[in-house]
DNA sequence: GGACTGTATCAACACTGTGTCGAGAAGTTC
DNA sequence: GAACTTCTCGACACAGTGTTGATACAGTCC
């Protein structure tokens, strides 16, 4: 965060080839770095020096762009969790437009196929948040509570206009639901055991979702 | 666990005092040392030198009872698990008699109280799987797998006898409810934000349960 | 009661990783 | 070309892990 914005070169516009390479460069090579290593092992198993050997320079120099290991990968995981929840809007748009099925469908989709690509990098922030680290257990929160807060508005919505039944509070409903995601995605990205298949999460989940929501109990 | 077993000093009838402590509790020691701190403060910020002085030795000779910290903290986990998993077969037979809303309050309420009085000891055990550790790992793939059976055939069973209706595959819609708990009573128990209050956690997830096993959806 | 054996103990060491300091090189500005 | 900013790294201090080798002590066996 601070970390990354200490090195602002502002805009370098040099023609020649520089001798040396920018500061730019260099925390993108860091970045870059880590985030491959990060598909490669987990957190724990990846040292500073193996950050600042990938990105060409020294270890005191790493320290130049990033604080620490940990302020690098918090980087990439406020990208990442930035680009996950971007498409919020067209979400909810959905939502109303096609109905519940679909929209729960695009939402969880959506959200599936951000994290998709980078399982590495979900489980460093995983990581990240359960060793301690204030910061990545604030982000997560936030980001929770947005997707709390959605949901809870939605399923009040639908009961308000008839279409769910009453039951437990919404935005506790909410919460349950939303951690159950959570989780089962994180399962089945991690291929942990046991957890379900890549392809069938979403029929699943928003299986659980409708009944829960729309369903009544017994 | 192979750790534990080491030194075994077996039958030490001492009737006078010795001079010095036994090695069986020197080890009790040591646990009991890891089990306070770990509800102080997470495991990454207790070294093997805390755990000795707590228990009144040095650093090596701490190695001489348990190859790591990590070794310690297993132990530990294993038997806060055994002991929540310890009354299986009880709840079963609840599940069978009393139906299945008391059935699950009992399961739900069983673990819940089991984990509810070593928070330190549950996160420890989450960092532990989190953070590599194969036998962490494998402890709690096979106690989820556990879980997962025993309401996979308990949902096959309400739907073979008509209490139930069909829907998705009965081993999926077990894993799916099964992680959520996890998930769900885990936020509760550390205090995360947002989470459910600890007195709501059984009302919410009974109701989801029902719901997603009896209930239809749309 | 002395040699023998297994249990227990720890000072000292080797190693890995983190983060800091201070000297200086390389480019930019005036 | 002097002053300034940006960038670089060798050398250090420190914290933690795990190992080694010497040693103590307690119970035998004879």
């Amino acid at each position: 965060m601070e970390a990354a914005s200490k090195p602002r070169p502002g805009a370098n516009g040099r023609g020649r080839r520089a001798t040396r390479v920018s500061g730019d460069d260099r925390e993108r090579a860091i970045l870059e770095t880590a985030g491959r290593l990060l598909e490669e092992k987990p957190l724990s198993e990846i040292s500073v020096d193996d950050l600042a050997k990938g990105a060409g320079i020294s270890r005191p120099t790493f320290y130049f762009y990033f604080p620490s290991k940990d302020a690098v990968v918090m980087t990439i995981v406020e990208r990442l969790v930035e680009a996950a929840t971007g498409s919020r809007d067209e979400v909810l748009a959905t939502l109303a437009e096609a109905g519940p099925r679909a929209g729960l469908e695009k939402a969880l989709e959506n959200l599936y196929a951000a994290f998709r690509s980078r399982p590495g990098v979900v489980r460093a922030g995983a990581d990240l948040r359960a060793t301690n680290h204030r910061e990545a257990q604030e982000l997560w929160t936030q980001v929770m509570e947005g997707w709390v807060d959605d949901v809870t508005a939605m399923i009040e919505f639908e009961r308000d206009r008839g279409a769910a039944p009453a039951g437990q509070p919404a935005r506790e409903l909410a919460i349950a639901l939303v951690q159950m995601n959570e989780r089962v995605q994180y399962a089945t990205l991690l291929g942990e055991t046991p957890s379900l298949e890549g392809d069938r999460v979403l029929d699943v989940l928003i299986d659980v979702w409708l009944r829960a929501i729309y369903g009544s109990a017994e």
